[in-house]
Parts: C-alpha cells; sequence; structure tokens
RNA sequence: GGCGACGUAGCCAAGUGGCAAGGCAGGGGUCUGCAAAACCCCGAUCGCCGGUUCAAAUCCGGCCGUCGCCUCCA
C-alpha cells in the first residue's frame, strides 16, 4: 500500500514519493509571535503531528522544521504598546509555544528556527535573487521582489497575477516597479529591530525568512510544505516565487493546508477577536480532547469548535480509555479469543488504509473505535491473557500515531487509594449483607467526591472522574 | 467584484461512480439488589433542479446556502 497525499498545488491526490528514499523533509509554518496563541494554531501543530507520527509508524524517518516568526511590525507595535523589547517579548513567547506543544504532546520538530538567527542566510539568499534579476533594491534600503519575472507567479492559488495585484487594497509604494512587487527586506524606520545589510540597516520581510530557513535547515528541495489554507496567498504562492527563482528548482513536492477553526460560524482569528487561548482551553480540559475533536474530522475541512463538539470529544475519550481497563478474566483461547485476533488485525488494517489516504484520521478514529468495541467484548467474554494484552498493545500502538496520551485523571491516586480500597472493603460486607441504603450511600459520596465505583459480578472497581 | 472550498441522520463527521464509516445524543434489550460501565439491536437515499452512466452522495451544468483568501493571520 502507498500513502497518498492531496496536493494543493496540483489540486489532486497523488502518491506519496520522498526525493530521498526514507527520509521526509518537512516544513510547517509556525507562529508569529506577538501574542497568546490560541487553540487553531494548536490544530495546525496537531495535524502535522499527525502526519509526521504516522510517516514515522511507517518506517520514515522525518526532519520536521517549525519556525517562529520573531521578527514583525505586529511584535514591534506591541512591544512599543508595552514599553518592552521586541526581542524579549517575542522570546517569551517562542518559549510559551513550546511549552504549549509540549502539553499537547506534539513532537518536537526537529529544528525550530527563527528569523532573528537566520538572518546572514536571508540576505545572501536576498543577494542571490538581486544577482539573477528577480530584486532590486529602492534608494531608500527596501528590496522587494520583481514579480514579472516569475513566468508561473500564481500557481499555487491559482492567482493571475493582474488578479492579484488589482485586488491589493494596500497602498503601494512609490518606489515599487509593480503593484506585485513584495519586500524582501524594508528598510529600517527609527527605533526598530535592525541589522546590517548591502542595503543599509533594515530587518526581513514577511515571506523570505521561510525560504532561508528551509535552504538552511532542509535544503533546496522539501517534501511537504505545510500550513493553514489562510497562507496559500500570499504567503506560500510568494515563498515558491522566491525560492524556485533562486534554486530553478521545484521547490516543495506536496503543499499540504489544514482548514480553519471555526467559532461561532466564524474562522476563530485575532482579528476577530473570538479565539480561545491554548491556555485556556487546557486548563479546561485535557490535550486528548482536542486531538480527538481535531482527529475526528478531515484536516483540510474546516472544522467546528463549540462547548458541544467539546463535550462529545470528552466523551469519545472516555470512551476510547475504556479499552484500557484490564481484562477480568484470564481465557485465552476459544471463539472469542480468534474472534479478538480477527478484530485487532482488522482494525490495524482499515488504520492503516484510512491514513494511507491523505491522512484520514477520521478514518483511522473509526477503527480505533471498532478496536475499542472488540477490546471490550473480549474483557466481557472473559478474555485475559495474551490475547487481551496484544489487543491492547495494538490500541496503544494505533492511539499513538495519533498522540493520544490516554491518561485517566491520577493527581492524588495513590494517597487517596489505601483509603478509597478500605472504604470498598467495608462496603463489601455491607452488601454481602445486604445493607443496600448503606451500601448506595458510600457509592453515592465517592461520587460526590468525584471517585466512580462500579459493581460487577467480579467485585467493585474505582476510578477518579474527570 | 475576482479566486477557492464546502453543504451527508437531532449534533459532530468519514466516504469522491456500484447496496451510506465512526463518535455524541436518543430508543429497546442483556448483565445487575439498584446504579454505572460494558455488550447486543434500532436511525439518513447524502442542499435543490437538470444532465452523463447499466449504475452517482460520489462526474458535468444551473440555482440556493455557508465559509475562506484577495490586508496581518495556523
Amino acid at each position: 500500500m502507498t500513502i497518498v497525499v492531496y496536493n494543493t498545488l496540483t489540486r489532486e491526490t497523488e502518491p506519496f514519493e520522498t526525493l530521498e528514499p526514507g527520509q521526509v523533509r518537512m516544513y510547517v509554518c509556525g507562529p508569529t509571535v506577538y501574542d497568546e496563541a490560541h487553540v487553531g494554531h494548536a490544530m495546525s501543530s496537531i495535524v502535522f503531528d499527525f502526519v509526521r507520527r504516522y510517516l514515522e509508524y511507517r518506517g520514515y524517518q522525518v526532519r520536521h522544521v517549525m519556525n517562529f516568526t520573531d521578527v514583525d511590525d505586529k511584535i514591534i507595535a506591541r512591544a512599543h504598546k508595552l514599553g518592552e523589547d521586541p526581542a524579549a517579548l517575542a522570546n517569551r513567547y517562542v518559549e510559551r509555544y513550546q511549552d504549549q506543544l509540549d502539553r499537547l504532546n506534539v513532537r518536537r520538530p526537529t529544528a525550530l528556527p527563527r528569523v532573528s538567527q537566520t538572518i546572514d542566510e536571508i540576505i545572501a539568499m536576498i543577494e542571490g535573487l538581486i544577482e539573477r534579476g528577480h530584486a532590486y533594491a529602492t534608494p531608500s534600503g527596501d528590496v522587494y521582489f520583481r514579480v514579472h519575472t516569475d513566468a508561473d507567479y500564481g500557481k499555487l492559488s491559482r492567482r493571475k497575477l493582474e488578479e492579484a495585484v488589482s485586488g491589493t487594497r494596500v497602498t503601494s509604494s512609490e518606489e515599487k516597479l509593480d503593484e506585485g512587487d513584495f519586500a524582501l527586506w524594508k528598510a529600517a524606520k527609527p527605533g526598530e529591530p535592525s541589522w546590517d545589510s548591502p542595503w543599509g540597516k533594515g530587518r526581513p520581510g514577511w515571506h523570505i525568512e521561510c525560504s532561508a530557513m528551509n535552504m538552511r535547515y532542509l535544503g533546496e528541495q522539501i517534501d511537504i510544505h505545510g500550513g493553514g489554507n489562510d497562507l496559500i496567498f500570499p504567503h506560500h504562492e510568494n515563498e515558491i516565487a522566491q525560492t524556485e527563482s533562486f534554486t530553478g528548482k521545484p521547490f516543495a513536492r506536496y503543499w499540504m493546508h489544514n482548514g480553519m477553526l471555526q467559532l461561532k460560524g466564524e474562522k476563530m482569528s485575532k482579528s476577530l477577536g473570538n479565539l480561545v487561548t491554548i491556555d485556556e482551553f487546557l486548563a479546561e480540559h485535557d490535550a486528548d480532547v482536542l486531538r480527538v475533536v481535531i482527529a475526528g474530522s478531515g484536516y483540510r475541512k474546516p472544522l467546528m469548535f463549540n462547548s458541544d463538539v467539546l463535550a462529545d470529544g470528552e466523551r469519545a475519550l472516555e470512551r476510547l480509555r475504556s479499552a484500557l481497563r484490564p481484562a477480568t478474566g484470564d481465557g485465552t483461547a476459544g471463539p472469542a479469543a480468534e474472534q479478538l485476533a480477527d478484530h485487532v488485525r482488522a482494525a490495524r488494517a482499515a488504520f492503516e488504509a484510512a491514513m494511507d489516504n491523505d491522512f484520514n484520521t477520521a478514518g483511522g478514529l473509526a477503527a480505533i473505535f471498532d478496536l475499542v468495541r472488540a477490546i471490550n467484548a473480549a474483557r466481557d467474554a472473559g478474555i485475559g491473557g495474551e490475547p487481551f494484552a496484544d489487543a491492547q498493545g495494538v490500541f496503544r500502538t494505533l492511539t499513538d500515531v495519533l498522540g493520544l496520551r490516554l491518561a485517566g485523571p491520577e493527581a492524588g491516586e495513590q494517597s487517596i487509594a489505601p483509603f478509597v480500597e478500605l472504604l470498598l472493603v467495608v462496603r463489601q460486607d455491607l452488601r454481602k449483607a445486604k445493607q443496600w441504603a448503606l451500601s448506595d450511600k458510600i457509592r453515592d459520596e465517592l461520587k460526590a467526591l468525584g471517585v466512580i465505583v462500579e459493581d460487577s459480578p467480579q467485585g467493585s472497581t474505582w476510578r477518579l472522574a474527570d
């Protein structure tokens, strides 16, 4: 079976073939660090974490680069407003975001470059573009990319140059040769962070950083370039123009774009002010909830995000966790054991078939839920031992591809365990004596304290509520 | 205005030519002293109208609706 990937560049699903066998070079656009990151950013990071984890599951070695844009107009504006150093402000959010990624169980990218640490490469690339006639410096010290020199400009966003230009509402600089030309380098204004360059003090434009970082960490050509679909134009369009004009080679083989999170029917964004920050989300929910919700739909489609969806996600997560409850019997043979083994095989095959198809996590998750049912049915049928452990092992392997931790609430569990168990021993005696009122009272009171007691023919079990 | 995406059961949502996954909610049942959990069973002809095809949710055209990009944006 081969993996197929939907490529924004061709608008088609294509077989996945890497530049180097077994090696994947993947670059994903990260955030501009001027403010608190929201769940939309988290979604993008999680989507490409799914991609990475699945490719690794399939045996690829993945070099995964995610950038931080730490030099930018908004960062400067924000820092001025707060009376803070722009670099310090950016640095703070960079560290915050890395911590948030950890808490979201996103595998650390193999490199996390920042614009401020890639200035030399950026300058070198701009010089190269000027030499090749694709860029020009202006008297005031700006450098622009000359869009007309790129014959296939607009191929990613399917925009004709004239259209792209006529739609532009930005006041054009007098010094630009063409409306569509975009800045590679911006001359410094007083009080702004700046670096020395052949064109005087200044700082990089928005798009050149990603081209330079790609080149530095992954080379002239890469396999996967990812990001939110709001970056298709102009960011990724310009990135292609710069890199391909510089190298003369096709840049990324597969352009992958995730859909936007929808909040109250609108895209979640800072400018609309309708956002939920990652910290706010994690204060209320387990990271697994976000992963289950995101995995439950196609990564390219807009994703509904509201309290109903989150509540459904919580319940779905509980159901997933139910598969990890221990066996209650020790049967290892017979029809039930064989049926379990069959279901495990089928679930794994279905999971892979779905994921091979453009990382269809919704289909993969469905296969996992089928496995949950099989495991729970086997437990009910008294299966235990190796067959049961194997099934749970596969379950763990597959849920790990989706980055699910599936840890139940455990805070303080160690310390309360002896007391809860003592209560259950006493309660067991009460039940033997058919003292239902009292034994039910214990169960109800424990529940009120967040301890769920469940009785079964094999005895009573307990666990913490969420 | 230009470019693009989407519209599947109460809700979320897979599936892109051959009898419509999964989750949540709901109903019925098994188990149980009861409760819970788990397990079993139950639901849609896929926005509307035409067309292509032996066959369409899946392809083509039109209409309606929602959303995104065109300005910083995951």
